[in-house]
DNA sequence: AGCACGCCGACT
DNA sequence: GTCGGCGTGCTC
């Protein structure tokens, strides 16, 4: 290896460019061939030769040499006039390559849409203005052209660049003829100041708890502070949010808005629209390509001067940001899952900071993390702990199922209390998180279960369709109606799912017209949307589903909440089992009782004593917090260490425990100080999609010795030559186990 | 990730 | 005798 000076004779300067390969380095280039390198600034795209073809890529910063051993390659055209992206947004994209060990190029160029990243050029600048000889023109020498003179009158009252309209002469000759002598030129057109657009009526007066919040938050605009805005359900946080957005809006900043789902995007939409005509882009994985990529160019160019948007928002390009809301940040969808496993609630802190502008975490039920994070000084609390309206809290009680003879999942006691609220013309909700009829079906004679093929997990039962469908890897099958092994004609489904809860409910009360929302029942497009309007207007009496009934959705009517099985959390391989379940059951009870109607929530368990629940029921969210964080503290799991999980995967079932082995020696050869090992051990489930499938948990108290440590090994793994094509990926701060 | 090179089965 | 299977190696 050796310094390569790249051209002795110009000191022409190295192009460091990132690629979208999931390699762990950056690639160095000349520039094309006569180009003039001064014009050269990071963020600018560059079609550069790559192995045998040519892709595009971004340039990283220009350097003074190289390390390698071959000669450079000439890029081969330079794709932008001026950034893509602006080094703030290099910066977030390097911090987050670097923290999630993913590669650089991956990260940059796999956050924007596809015809950019592919190279396609930007649009043309709309906007007009003079240049400075344009400035220095005098009217004497435009007397001979009135048209001219028109249009240069114009620009010189709009020094910052106009966009002409056609009568104006915007498509003319005219201009090219300026434009020819070098008096005008194209530019960015500035936002326009539309402040006046978000002075509207507004919807509500604030309680006291809302004024000092919204108080406290004006008063940080200036600069980088992270807040915490906890209020139970119904406490008016999305006034909060938008009073703040209006506020960062007419101080003429940008606005970034995360929710965790599609749906609370058209929702927030909608209630935006209501009160203000300021410009916004959508962002989510809903959008068209096209949809997609105008919406990220609005945003680009300050004309949006709102992104409201899921997960991948936080990526979104906003040149004069000022604010960034995310919206129930408890919620595990802002966690990316596969691929480049970020956290779009933590980038957005990160973001903040580096961009010294205001963050604002909204929760009824906050994360641990962030509970944590609150205590240590980090974020500043702001609580508002009464429901809008004058509502009163709904009242938690457990149901002690143990030993009690269910029907369909339901205790004779929620039955009885189902009959009373329905009888006094309530809306019921019941909540069971396990979708189709039953979650196994099993032969009454021999044992036999049904087993996925590819995956180490039982086939749920869908009666409506008479299929058998792996809810793991999608597998499905026509439903036996003999058991495979002995031929029986006893099958039995085993445990119970929304769809037989429904099939129960329309025997026992045939009276009341009944909803499900799961995945399955709302699968076409808009039925959602659909049940969830014919439930406002209060069509039907009993509403049943799966927590995507427990998200965002306001249900006024109803007086009594069921929730089927608690349980299910509380003992989970996943340490993060009771937070989830804690979480879910208080947003759940958060649908019920508005207003004048208080509500009641019936929670089932076989395990009425189990601390946590106790407290949860007792003394509400935060004295759970407490004790779980306590749990937390004592078992040296996060938020009071740093986990990342490196996960394998392959056909041959011997390779994925072998390439972890490999990659643990490998680790024990560098500096893993402070770093400890669990595992390698198959994962919990063991098989899924036809692969064998292994993890290597990594956990330290310090935060930087792993991430050193990720590093350095994450590229040797990733150079490690293939033995029996291995699937591997690394997932810092880890959610699912899985 | 793409993409080409490279050695072993069933087809015009 | 070729088309094509995917194993493996490389990308400034």
């Amino acid at each position: 290896l050796h310094i390569l000076p790249t051209d002795p004779m110009t000191l022409a300067p190295i192009l460091r460019v990132a690629v979208a390969a999931p390699l762990y380095q950056t690639f160095d280039y000349l520039a094309p061939d006569g180009w003039d390198t001064a014009t050269l600034r990071p963020g600018m795209r560059l079609r550069v030769p790559f192995g045998h073809g040519e892709r595009c890529g971004l340039l990283l910063e220009t350097a003074d040499c190289a390390l390698i051993e071959t000669p450079l390659r000439y890029a081969t055209a330079v794709l932008d006039t001026v950034p893509l992206l602006a080094p703030e947004d290099l910066a977030l994209g390097r911090w987050a390559a670097r923290y999630y060990g993913t590669p650089l190029g991956e990260v940059l160029l796999g956050t924007l849409p596809r015809r950019l990243r592919d190279g396609v050029p930007l649009p043309a600048p709309q906007g007009w203005q003079l240049t400075p000889v344009g400035f220095t023109v005098g009217d004497a020498q435009l007397r001979r052209a009135p048209r001219q003179h028109e249009i240069v009158e114009i620009l010189r009252a709009h020094p910052g660049g106009v966009r002409l309209e056609a009568q104006q002469g915007g498509q003319s000759t005219t201009l090219r003829a300026l434009a020819a002598k070098g008096w005008v030129q194209r530019c960015t057109v500035p936002a326009p100041s539309w402040a006046i657009a978000v002075a509207t009526p507004l919807e509500h007066t604030l309680n006291a708890a809302q004024a000092s919040a919204l108080e406290a938050l004006e008063a940080g605009l200036d600069g980088f502070h992270a807040y915490l805005l906890e209020g139970v359900t119904g406490s008016g946080k999305t006034e909060v949010y938008l009073r703040l957005l209006e506020r960062a809006l007419t101080l003429g900043r940008q606005a970034l808005i995360l929710v965790p789902e599609i749906a609370l995007v058209s929702q927030l939409l909608r209630r935006m629209q209501r009160r203000s005509s300021v410009p916004i882009a959508l962002l989510h994985s809903g959008l068209a390509e096209g949809e997609r990529e105008r919406a990220w160019l609005r945003a680009r160019s300050g004309e949006a001067r709102v992104v409201l948007g899921t997960r991948s928002a936080v990526f979104a390009p906003l040149p004069e940001l000022g604010l960034i809301v995310v919206d129930e940040e408890h919620d595990s969808s802002y966690k990316q899952q596969e691929g480049f496993r970020y956290s779009a609630r933590d980038l957005a802190l990160v973001r903040a900071r580096q961009r010294g502008c205001t963050v604002l975490l909204g929760s009824a039920t906050p994360a641990l993390e962030t509970l944590r994070n609150v205590a240590r000084g980090r974020y500043l609390h702001l609580g508002l702990p009464t429901r809008a309206g004058g509502a009163v809290p709904p009242r938690l009680a457990l149901l002690n199922i143990r030993s009690v003879r269910l029907q369909a999942g339901l205790s004779p006691q929620l039955l009885d209390l189902m009959e009373e609220r329905l009888g006094a013309g309530n809306q019921v909700l019941l909540f069971l998180n396990r979708r189709g009829y039953a979650p196994v079906l099993t032969c009454h004679d021999c044992g036999w279960v049904s087993g996925c093929r590819h995956c180490d997990a039982r086939m749920t039962l869908h009666k409506a369709e008479q299929r058998l469908w792996c809810h793991h890897c999608g597998l499905q099958i026509a439903a036996p109606t003999r058991c495979p092994e002995c031929a029986s004609a006893n099958l039995l489904g085993l445990g119970q799912g929304t769809e037989q809860l429904e099939e129960f409910l329309q025997e026992r009360f045939p009276a009341y017209s009944l909803v499900r929302i799961d995945r399955d029942a709302t699968r076409r497009s808009g039925a959602l949307e659909r049940g969830l309007a014919e439930i406002r207007s209060g069509a039907h009496r009993i509403l049943l589903g799966t927590q995507m009934l427990a998200k965002g959705h306001h249900f006024p009517e109803v007086t009594l909440v069921g929730i089927l099985d608690a349980d299910q959390g509380l003992y989970s391989l996943n340490y993060r089992g009771s937070e989830r379940m804690a979480q879910l059951l208080i947003q759940v009870a958060g649908r019920a009782g508005r207003a004048q109607k208080p509500g009641q929530v019936v929670i089932q368990t076989r395990h009425p004593d189990h601390p946590l629940l106790r407290v949860l029921i007792r003394h509400g969210y935060g004295a759970f917090a407490r004790l779980a964080l306590l749990e937390r503290e004592q078992a040296e799991l996060p938020p009071f260490s740093f986990q990342a999980l490196l996960r394998a995967e392959a056909i041959d079932p011997q390779a994925p425990l072998a390439f972890l082995a490999t990659a643990v020696a490998l680790a024990h050869n560098l500096d893993d100080q402070g770093v400890e090992f669990w595992g390698p051990v198959p994962a919990p489930m063991g098989r899924l999609g036809g692969r064998t499938r292994a993890q290597l948990l990594l956990q330290s108290q310090h935060r930087d010795r792993l991430q050193a440590l990720l590093g350095v090994w994450l590229p040797q793994l990733a150079s490690l030559k293939g033995r029996g094509r291995i699937r591997w990926s690394i997932d810092v701060d880890p959610q699912e186990m899985l």
